[in-house]
DNA sequence: CTCTGTGCAAAGCGTTTGCAAACGA
DNA sequence: TCGTTTGCAAACGCTTTGCACAGAG
């Protein structure tokens, strides 16, 4: 089980219950939108403001606790920092999956073509998942 | 050279001395944000408007004449639709150059690794341009 | 001539900020 | 206790909209 708790603390963030529940739906989660926190959070918090939703994402992206997601044609979603990833994303219900690539051949290509010094891939890949696929 | 004008009337675009330019601009530059674009287009047409900008934006981009390529950390940049390539973006000065890459171990990664039907991919390489990289 | 695009100003919407009160350590 | 966080409301910035006029076909 993880303790959330530890996990605020380890960077640095106060424990708040507000945090402690952003941080709880996002493991839960994986992926979640602004407006996917919000709804959740006041469920638990009727008086939660999007204000705080916003300080705390803020706070928990500077202590590169949280990373935002880019999704072309869509939100941005939020997740926990882990180790690099690729995202699958489904362009009929918005479902996203992550997947560890190996991302080798890309960076070797890259190295012969150009002369850029790449330290960052970030990888998404649209299509329909197993369930709208059928 | 390229003509512009049959360009936009190729994509059902009325032409226009606003749209030229937008098309211009973009085809010389590659990758331009909506502030780049305004002031280059302000120099020729000191009456334009940011909304015309927008619109335009929109128009081509649903005529899928224009995409949108969301940086991370950064604004958005449009570029004139083209065949599939991936981006490299420098995080010292901001430069994005395009790189054709095969993506197909990427792909044939994913098909064992999930069952997402695939049609379209995302990849932006974060680095040092050879400029900033000295 | 008709319909679309332009420029302006206002509206809209998501995000940020300032502040007093509440809370965590 | 002291400094940080919360919730509210106002401010902000980017984008869209409505409208009258100008311009494209």
């Amino acid at each position: 089980m993880t303790n959330y708790t530890n996990l605020l603390k380890e960077y640095d963030l106060k424990v708040t219950p507000q945090r402690v529940a952003i941080v709880e739906e996002l493991y839960k989660n994986g992926h979640m939108n602004i407006d996917d926190l919000y709804k959740k959070l006041l469920s638990k918090f009727p008086s939660v403001s999007l204000a705080t939703i916003y300080k705390n994402i803020n706070a928990m992206i500077e202590k590169v606790f949280l990373s935002e997601v880019k999704i072309p044609n869509s939100k941005s979603v939020y997740e926990l920092v882990k180790t690099e990833h690729a995202h699958l994303v489904c362009s009929c219900c918005g479902h996203i999956e992550d997947i560890m690539l190996d991302a080798s051949s890309i960076l070797t290509q890259t190295s012969t073509l150009s002369s850029f010094k790449i330290d960052s891939t970030n990888i998404i890949l649209g299509g329909l998942c197993p369930k709208c696929s059928k």
